[in-house]
DNA sequence: TTAGGGTTAG
């Protein structure tokens, strides 16, 4: 019989029987609700218990204790949260304080009315048992709440009840949640005493606690202890492996388990992913396949962790296809997508796919909104970024730390939106490192080191311990105002936290001394630390590349292989580009050779350099060669292919690979026109030079920088224009800087200007008055205008201020060995350029 | 026939 038809006879008020004066109303509630409970979904009791307030006494009466366990603990399995409409016949029938009923009822109010009101039935009841003890326990352990869930447990003993199983295992899930180390141990030598030592349940449980204190070994211990192991066990066990990042002993012990003839669930599955993901996408494909093969259903969670794994393996479209194998989608998977294209670097996707879950419903949370948030900062999308900060005040959100953080980053990407970072990070309720570090981070970014330290200091006010990322932004800020004595404090402050022990730190220090130009500081961190990686090595590298000194920076390559630490795309580009440097031809092409084997031939980075090596070695073909095997050249490539024919002395071809840069859609860049200027100013092209430096703020939106100038009173300078290139000097929005006066001397020399030159000299030696080349390039004006007198008392004014010029040098490679010159009175640098062409064509 | 262990996003 259909519930829903019993149901219309009693409760349809045109039914010719009215229930309340049907004779057989006992039993026709009694087998309803034998139906209800046995056969019928629980839409039926749904609609049965709706109704049964409305129904007289009379029947509530006939209910008997019976029934309403049955129909109870039947609500309950289901969580159907009209069962608690029973708790007033209950009462009614004087069955209140029943603790079967009362059990039953708790764990309803816990699941469908929240932890208050099942807290509150609690207090109420009279008689309590270890069972309602273990079901009030247990709801606050899966709200999180394990705060409350431990002091329970301390008020259960104290009320005198003994704790069992099903107890402990709650309160071992609050210790290892809390990290509860000792409190844990407790509960694990109570086990021992009381023989639960072996369960499966508190065994895996234990398991838990000691992986989550970082203790591997003694999880390992407990799983072997543990007798009858299940599913759950090797699971947790895995669990651990994974946590450990040990992640092919994780996978080794899937084959362990089911040689132990234990078949894997979706459980097991979402951990194997997870190691995977570590040893490649190839093995993440092999535990797809296993998971297919063992017929595991495909739940959210899974799909979730299979999405994960595909997309930080770089197979955004593999993650799309497993997502859209079922119908589900919640906001952990739509975030996991958006993060996916965050992490390839496809942030419009990213952002398309926010707008689609937005529009399919799904309500976006605080994780939602920080990775959307990442991706508007990450491709500078300001305004979305205002946009998605409005909903996430709708939203409530503005005061959670992770979607603050991804706030303060954003305004902090922009030039002119500082203060709004300041307030977001102000709106921050609990500011935790991530806040702290972003805005330190964005400080000195904006040339704000000062506001940064002092950012850090408070931090450490307010009680926030910095972390390896808030030291290597803070190192960072150091490292931008070359400040030694900043440099230094934090150093030792570092030593004193022991916080060296962390390689990202120890990275950023080694990166901090090389760019103060302390090599041997450097190397000395290098020999401290526990750990090195490729990272440490290129930050080396690069910095000793960039003092020019080349040959050391080569030289770094030795101690990466003595320390067993494996070249990468980045250390790799680093020492082409100290090849090229050198102009080291036959080394370039060893280290071109490598990155064909190792297979690192394939980053951008890598076929930049080459690109730039070439270039710089004069060997304009092979320089073009490499730039064409570059599947998608990025503005860098071009810029590099640009750079190679124009100081080569190729000037329309440098210009023509302007245009064509323009064609394929690549957006030029500050460099890009350096390198146009530089071109236009060494070809003699005034007016197109012009014209250029007019186009980058009309049409490419790049703002020219000091340098832009530089470059342009080069171009007007040469071309003997030097009245606008004095102009250019007067007008412009920036500060001369020494350079600038240097170039339009420089100008001055080749034209034959005196007095323009000499007002060049005198304002350059105001702002560096140890800069010798304003001296040579005077005292070389006069000797070319026939004033030697002049350009005699000039060198000795040098002399007499105890100032020695530099001496001049070049190289070149004779057989793979790299030989230096010292020229005896090269002044500029365009000079050595020429020395270096004059070299290179005699050999 | 009430209470318990292992899973996903920054």
């Amino acid at each position: 019989m259909k519930i829903e038809r019993i149901l219309t006879r009693i409760y349809d008020p045109r039914s010719p029987n009215d229930p309340r004066r049907d004779p057989d109303v006992n039993n026709i509630v009694s087998s309803s609700v034998d139906i209800c409970c046995f056969e019928i979904s629980p839409k039926g009791i749904e609609m049965l218990w709706r109704t049964v307030p409305k129904i007289s006494n009379r029947i509530l009466l006939c209910l008997s204790e019976d029934i309403c366990s049955q129909v109870l603990s039947f609500c309950n399995s289901k969580s159907i949260k009209e069962g608690v409409c029973i708790h007033s016949p209950i009462i009614k029938l004087g069955l209140q304080d029943e603790l079967f009923l009362n059990n039953n009822l708790l764990s309803l109010y816990a699941k469908c009315f929240g932890l208050e009101h099942a807290r509150h039935f609690f207090d109420e009841m009279l008689y309590k048992d270890v069972v309602s003890w273990a079901g009030m326990l247990s709801a606050y352990v899966r709200q999180g709440n394990h705060e409350e869930a431990l002091e329970l447990f301390d008020f259960m003993k104290t009320y005198g009840q003994y704790p069992n199983e099903f107890t402990l295992s709650s309160v071992l899930r609050s210790c290892s949640a809390l990290k509860e180390f000792n409190q844990g141990t407790q509960i694990q030598a109570y086990m021992i005493k009381t023989g639960f030592e072996s369960s499966p349940v508190l065994g895996s449980s234990l398991i838990n606690l000691y992986s989550k204190c970082n203790c591997f070994e003694e999880a390992y211990k407990i799983f072997t202890c543990v007798n009858n192991r299940d599913i759950v066990t090797w699971t947790t066990m895995m669990s651990s492996f994974v946590q450990a990042q040990n992640w092919s002993q994780a996978l080794l012990f899937f084959s362990d388990m089911i040689k132990a003839g234990v078949p894997p669930n979706e459980y097991t599955f979402v951990k194997l992913i997870e190691a995977s993901i570590s040893l490649g996408s190839a093995c993440g494909k092999l535990i797809h396949a296993q998971l297919i093969r063992w017929g595991v259903e495909l739940n959210l969670v899974l799909k979730t962790a299979l999405v994960g794994m595909y997309s930080k393996c770089g197979r955004m479209e593999d993650a799309l296809k497993v997502s859209n194998q079922t119908s589900e989608f919640d906001v952990f998977l739509w975030t996991t997508i958006i993060n996916g294209f965050n992490q390839n670097l496809k942030f419009r996707d990213a952002i398309a796919a926010f707008r689609e879950m937005m529009i399919s419903g799904v309500v976006a949370n605080n994780y939602t909104y920080s990775t959307i948030l990442n991706a508007c900062s990450s491709i500078l999308a300001l305004e979305l970024g205002k946009q998605i900060h409005s909903q996430v005040i709708m939203a409530g959100l503005e005061n959670d730390a992770s979607v603050g953080n991804a706030l303060v980053d954003v305004y902090m990407k922009s030039p002119h939106m500082i203060e709004d970072a300041l307030r977001a990070f102000k709106g921050i309720t609990s500011p935790n490192v991530i806040s702290w570090t972003s805005l330190i981070a964005g400080l000195a970014a904006h040339g704000l080191e000062q506001d940064s330290f002092q950012a850090f200091y408070q931090m450490q006010l307010v009680g926030e311990q910095p972390n390896s990322f808030t030291l290597s932004s803070i190192l960072g800020a150091c490292g931008n105002i070359n400040s030694l004595t900043q440099t230094r404090k934090l150093h030792g402050y570092i030593i004193k936290t022991k916080a060296n022990d962390d390689i990202v730190v120890g990275n950023a220090l080694v990166d901090v001394y090389g760019r103060l130009g302390m090599v041997d500081d450097a190397w000395g961190v290098i020999s401290m630390m526990n750990r090195r990686d490729a990272i440490t090595y290129t930050c080396l590298a690069t910095r000793i590349n960039q003092m020019g000194y080349h040959e050391m920076a080569l030289n770094v390559i030795t101690h990466m292989h003595d320390d067993s630490v494996k070249i990468d795309e980045f250390s790799l580009a680093g020492f082409l580009s100290a090849s090229a440097g050198l102009g080291a031809m036959e080394l370039g092409k060893q280290l071109q050779c490598f990155s064909v084997k190792s297979g690192l031939g394939s980053w951008i980075s890598v076929s930049n350099s080459l690109v730039d090596l070439y270039g710089k070695c004069g060997c304009i073909q092979d320089a073009r060669r490499a730039f064409k095997e570059i599947s998608e050249p990025d503005v860098v490539s071009w810029n590099g292919l640009m750079h190679g024919f124009a100081s080569n002395g190729h000037i329309s071809s440098s210009l023509s690979a302007f245009e064509d840069m323009r064609l394929a859609g690549v957006k030029p860049d500050p460099i890009t026109f350096l390198l146009v200027l530089f071109a236009c100013s060494h070809g003699g092209l005034i007016d197109l030079g012009l014209e250029y430096f007019k186009s980058m703020t009309e049409t490419h939106g790049v703002t020219p920088q000091l340098d832009h100038y530089v470059c342009l009173v080069d171009l007007l300078g040469r071309a003997g224009r030097l009245e606008e290139a004095n102009g250019v000097i007067e007008t412009m929005p920036f500060q001369p800087d020494a350079l600038i006066y240097k170039t339009l001397l420089g100008a001055c020399k080749l034209h034959g200007n005196i007095p323009l030159g000499e007002d060049m000299a005198r304002r350059g030696l105001e702002l560096d008055p140890s800069d010798t080349a304003f001296y040579v390039l005077l005292a070389n004006m006069y000797d070319d205008c026939g004033r030697s007198d002049l350009g005699g008392q000039t060198r000795r004014m040098m002399r007499e201020s105890g100032l020695k010029k530099n001496p001049g040098q070049s190289w070149m490679e004779i057989k793979n060995t790299v030989h230096l010159f010292t020229a005896g009175d090269i002044t500029h640098p365009l000079v050595d350029e020429v020395l270096k062409e004059e070299i290179s064509s005699s050999i």
